[in-house]
DNA sequence: GTTGAAATTGACATCAATGTGAAGTTCTAG
DNA sequence: CTAGAACTTCACATTGATGTCAATTTCAAC
């Protein structure tokens, strides 16, 4: 398999793939003429890396933790920075519900805006479901000011 | 309140701080020297910037959706980027909860690894954990290869 | 007033993955 | 054998929030 065909069937440019090849995390083969040549089961090794990009792994981690899959070995720092990362990512999930919970309070708010409530009882309950500022932006430059010169 | 006092107290750089108002997203009265000048509702409001911002909300986003703290009053585009939103940051809930329960896997596995388990089993095991590459890297280059000139 | 701390702006750096384009090479179908 | 598609490397651009350095100005306290 050349890496278009990779690229088509795991959903990445072929770019990046040259670039997890550079970064150590999907090698390949090369053809006589220096073409790369991939196999089937690089489809979920691919799918895998981009799983963990996209849970903001940098290459450095996923380097890191790769190699078990080829060898089933870990090493004790393989172990601690699946614990770290595994952690690091729980924390962003508990982070990111909590915004999702902030906004989806002032949704409903918002929705009662478009409804019956005023603009005032709106701007109240939306500062309390934020716990944030009363009276920001009355009047202020929102704009970057003149210079000082 | 000074800006210094501001990013002691919201936990967020000065330099960040200068970048929200540029932004438009906290703006700052000035004093007649030119410093910024901000008030006690200021540190909720840095405070709520800050968990959007580590949300993954774009400033572009969040300058959208703040009028509404300080109005009261949602437009249909307000509305509709806080539902975008919501609906982004809830996959990004589910695809970072996917990825936290394959690095719990492998952690266990390779704990296993550290105990008893052969490093075949474990081999096998990770691979099947992850539903990815059998015998990817077995003897490729996983250097960038020599140019082909 | 004077001085030192803290503020100001501006420019450049960073990180990380990916986009993009150029210039050249290899593969494959006809 | 040849044309053209697909590949190769290299290098620079992008995005966005933030770090950092530098030269200058303002504020607060004595």
């Amino acid at each position: 398999m050349r890496i278009g065909d990779l690229a088509e069937r795991s959903g990445v440019s072929t770019r990046s793939l040259r670039y997890y090849e550079e970064q150590g995390l999907v090698p390949a083969f090369r053809t006589a003429g220096g073409h790369r040549e991939y196999d089937e089961s690089d489809v979920g090794r691919v799918r895998f890396v981009q799983l963990l990009f996209s849970a903001g792994l940098p290459s450095r981690a996923i380097v890191q933790i790769l190699p078990f899959l080829d060898t089933g070995i870990a090493t004790a720092a393989m172990r601690q920075r699946l614990d770290d990362e595994h952690d690091r990512i729980q924390r962003q999930i508990d982070e990111l519900t909590l915004a999702r919970d902030r906004l989806a309070e002032l949704r409903t708010i918002a929705a009662d805006s478009a409804g019956g409530r005023s603009a005032q009882e709106c701007r109240l309950a939306a500062e309390a479901a934020v716990t944030c500022s009363r009276r920001s932006a009355d009047r202020r430059t929102s704009e970057t000011p003149v210079s000082a010169s």
